[in-house]
DNA sequence: GGCAAATATACAAACGTTTGCACAATAACC
DNA sequence: GGTTATTGTGCAAACGTTTGTATATTTGCC
């Protein structure tokens, strides 16, 4: 059962390897009658180009990398299935590593791809990730690089990035006009300059407005639920009558948390997440949210790629999105339709 | 930038490339002394190995390719990240691809894995195809195949399934046990055996408590949420007043129709829905569903590829993995703490 | 010290492709 | 009909590893 190889193709039909490579290949230079003779054959033998040996041989690989941190989050399947649409098309595919928010599966990752020969590689990083040094020094340069959401600004090649400052600002402004008076955050990691802008545009819309910025209700590090939960029934008791969360999953946590605590949501306790999660939209009242756009940074994330690498260019793109403002149910005093705001 | 490969070390320490191959594969009679020495040099360059080179000249890959119809389905991402946590620490990673319910994403997808030799294929098909007639082409036998969740039970390989029958059969009788008298269901794409056991358990639910089988109210082809709202308001029309969903976004389809029609879910209507989707429990009400076990799937489905592999053996295995019922609010007309009942 | 056994390294071929170069066969030209 | 393009194929080397076999070196033994 072994793998037919052109070598059998060949030897079928008594001609050499290199003819059928180049009949496969396109038409260099093989006349019409043996590359048909060869196509009928290889489909007839269910042949397969070694894909292995071809990229060994011309020193370049058809597989791009990528390293999410969890393929289980809507946001990251989203991007991944938005660079698959720009590059299978292109004839690449995808090798895909999960970092699981850890270091040490990162590197591990990267490690596997640079040894997969990848031609490139689309990432965001993990949350235990403290800067790009181990990037940089299993990349070593010899492989494309894309960075999205969560980037190091100090590594080569391009990067997509959210505007989460205007998105957190936009967020936090809408909070304010529904007339919540103290407004806390439940920032996530702040290592990642994603989360470090979110927290500045949320900083930026209190001054703006005139109001203090107090650290008793910044709440670092709160992404996931049970943190949301923990850390908004402190805030709750510091006082916040509303929360922007720089994340879905806090923002359910807080929700949670609210209304186990007996709050009227948006009435008494008011809730801006981050990421439009799909279940923003189904839990009562519904989580006002900014919506990612995954999709759309993955597609631009693969364009980028394409660029860099046809180009050869090893500019340091940065390609900015706009995040909208999906305004529901847990941050409007008075009953609205769905509306959705363009930053 | 040209990334270094063994000759680059042997050249710098005045050795052949066949020394320093069987310094870093491990300890196949090379002194102690080169070995460090070569290991030392190895990673001062930074090398890592040329997998497309190793693998081309082994035979044998290190990479399992991963079809799976959507990749953002919290099912398949789970079975995913399950199948992941047994094969990266056996030393494979996966290639990944979508099928997007198409037959030619599918066929596409399956013919990027064997050119690019991956030992074994993981894969769930799409709704399209309806016989594994050309995966049997693609694959030709040259690739270790395993099956998960939806499978065609004549192509060689192993087999992961749920216990579909009993799943579904367990969720109708919880319905009627409920008092629910007329009871549909949102059957799947029957051309998958997994929907067809469903929608059998269902029948046979019906059978044992001796309620008729109603064709009216059976409706195939039904998984996505807006298919889910349609057919509901048929469903209701024709006096259901409970709905056994062979998928949760048709059940949440049905929840959203039965409470915009003012019908009081679970009081006047109940559903059931299929797969446990993470939204399931923040609607309200909740929606009660069927476990699939995703994680677990697809750690079984990893296990088997790794036995087939090693074993040699073709051997036809299936194994089944019970679903639970879990009850919460959708179904019930007393109040009941979140139950799970174990199949 | 001489021989056998054990140890460490070198040599060369192979995995399946691709591709520059050479060569043969045909076509085109004066 | 001889010379030159043109076209179609073959030859052989190369990509970076791995690995069977051969060779050189050391060790152990009497």
């Amino acid at each position: 059962m072994a793998k037919p190889t052109i070598n059998d193709i060949a030897k079928a039909l008594n001609i050499t390897p290199s003819t059928v490579s180049r009949a496969l290949a396109g038409n260099t230079r093989v006349s019409e009658a043996t590359r048909l003779s060869v196509e009928r054959k290889a489909s007839e033998l269910g042949y397969e180009r070694n894909i292995l040996a071809s990229s060994l041989r011309r020193g370049v690989s058809d597989t791009v990398g990528m390293i999410v941190p969890r393929i289980n989050r809507q946001f990251f399947s989203n991007v991944i299935s938005g660079a698959e649409a720009i590059l299978n098309p292109a004839g690449y595919n995808l090798l895909i590593c999960q970092s699981h928010e850890r270091l040490e599966d990162e590197k591990r990752g990267l490690q596997t791809l640079i040894r997969n020969q990848v031609a490139g590689i689309i990432m965001s990083h993990s949350l235990e990730s403290e800067n790009g040094n181990h990037i940089a020094e299993i990349t070593r340069g010899s492989v494309k690089l894309v960075q999205f959401d969560r980037v190091f600004s100090d590594l080569p090649g391009a990067k997509i990035v959210n505007d989460n400052f205007t998105g957190a600002f936009l967020a936090t402004k809408h909070l304010i006009k529904n007339g919540y008076r103290r407004i806390g955050t439940l920032a996530g990691g702040l290592v990642s300059a994603a989360y470090r802008e979110r927290l500045d545009g949320y900083k930026s819309a209190l001054e703006s407005e005139g109001m203090t910025v107090d650290d008793d209700i910044i709440f670092p590090d709160t992404v996931v639920r049970d943190k949301g939960i923990e850390r908004t029934a402190i805030a709750i008791e510091r006082g916040c009558d509303a929360l922007y969360c720089a994340g879905d999953y806090a923002a359910l946590g807080a929700l949670e948390c609210a209304r186990g605590k007996g709050l009227e949501v948006p009435r008494q306790f008011g809730i801006v997440g981050t990421a439009n999660e799909i279940f923003t939209e189904l839990t009562t009242p519904s989580i006002s949210t900014l919506e990612l756009n995954a999709f759309d940074m993955g597609n631009r994330a693969a364009q980028a790629f394409l660029d860099i690498n046809s180009q050869n260019k090893t500019g340091l793109v940065t390609v900015t999105v706009p995040m909208r403002l999906i305004i529901r149910e847990t941050s409007v005093r008075k009953p609205v339709t769905h509306t959705i705001a363009e930053i």
